[in-house]
DNA sequence: GCCTTTAATATGTCTATACATAAAGCCGAG
DNA sequence: CTCGGCTTTATGTATAGACATATTAAAGGC
């Protein structure tokens, strides 16, 4: 009796080899339980995360379709660099370079979706691995949109953010950039050197949370598994 | 009478005030089935999407638990560069610089846990996106891993493979160099400027299949929806 | 006291059934 | 011929009950 990850793997299988062709419908659950000698539910929980990694589409009525050009989707967990480092077996350490008020610049206003020059907190943090310079980080801080702060020479504004704000919604993007002044100072690579920068935009239940721009230092590689 | 997805908001609100702590246990399924005044599955089916969501953990006998640092998960959509293009309502097209057998390379070869020097297949492919360089595209692929070739002159290596090779694993990664000679000149930009690369691999039931390094136009970005 | 076996327990899955919901397609009114 | 509304149908969700599985905690043997 098959449970209902054997009936997705031979789902998976069936359109591998071309029994259902892109675009084609599939058996709807009814049939393909009777198929299987197994109840409807034990079917849609298989055919459903199909559907969920992409693989088919559904529609009520419309029945269950092989995707025609199957989009693959790759799971990308965000981590606290300071796991990321030590996951890599090397010592972490982080330290704060500069924290005060300030009028949100154009690109973070544009990206928390509020006025340019907006009041928040800006902060500037170089985070190490093993005594060198790993990371530069630039982030602004909708206070409105926080608890009071903590005294951040003890625990990284990431690591509170994560543990105390809720996240409601935000956005990842990855760019790469020639280092500026600041980030190649902190990072002590040549100014000009392509990093890699990824953005980092947060919204809360009270409204845009954070905007980051972390500068890694170059040869760095954010990797995803399929 | 709440459902599933009114019952996984109400959990993770309650985990967002804290009524229950990271780190903490929360009630059982049967507990919080009787609570909400539903069956055992709707409890289970709510739960398990905040797992799936990283909230929560799980484990049998052990129960549910807050996730301590709720390591926040992306789902990056990886979009065939055509459908990219084409969703940005600019008009796509692709030329194909070279196609020639080459050995691999060490860093393709190392990719795709391949000799190096191994027999493969070198692709060189311009991206346009509204008859502008979008992307350059250099890809080894392995013979002994995919059916017969069509001509490409008609479909994108990519999209040929999408559709034809059934995918196991693989990974994407995203770094930042300095163009190289040939990508800058197929991209028409200066050589050394920044460019985000995106590398994937992909592995198939026969083995490795392919190996593509993506160099982007300058001021591309890659983004994710949290 | 320490190690092994056993029982208790929370989650994981399956079943059979029922009703809800969305949307495709039919059909009649205008 | 077109626009609504109705019917049909496949998926979506809910339920109670059962058994499976993984783990922990307790009981037992040495």
């Amino acid at each position: 009796m098959p449970g209902w990850e054997e009936i997705r793997d031979s789902v998976r299988e069936r359109i591998r080899v071309r029994e259902w062709a892109p675009g084609a419908l599939i058996p709807g659950e009814e049939r393909l339980a009777a198929d299987y000698g197994v109840a409807r539910a034990t079917v849609n929980r298989a055919i459903r995360a199909l559907a969920e990694a992409g693989l088919v589409e559904r529609r009520k009525r419309a029945g269950t379709r092989v995707a025609e050009l199957p989009t693959r989707r790759a799971r990308l967990e965000i981590p606290v660099i300071r796991r990321e480092v030590e996951g890599q077996g090397r010592l972490y350490a982080c330290r704060l370079l500069s924290a005060r008020p300030a009028g949100l610049p154009a690109e973070a206003a544009a990206r928390l979706d509020l006025p340019a020059g907006h009041a928040a907190l800006a902060f500037e943090t170089l985070h190490l691995a093993d005594g060198r310079p790993h990371a530069h980080e630039a982030r602004w801080l909708n206070p409105a949109a926080v608890p009071p702060l903590p005294d951040f020479s003890q625990i990284s504004v990431n690591e509170w953010l994560v543990a105390n704000v809720p996240v409601v919604s935000g956005e990842v993007a990855f760019l790469a950039e020639a280092a500026g002044p600041g980030a190649a100072a902190a990072l002590a690579i040549a100014p000009g050197a392509p990093v890699l920068v990824t953005e980092r935009t947060t919204v809360g239940p009270d409204g845009p949370i954070t905007f980051v721009r972390l500068s890694h230092v170059p040869g760095h590689r954010v990797s995803l598994r399929l």
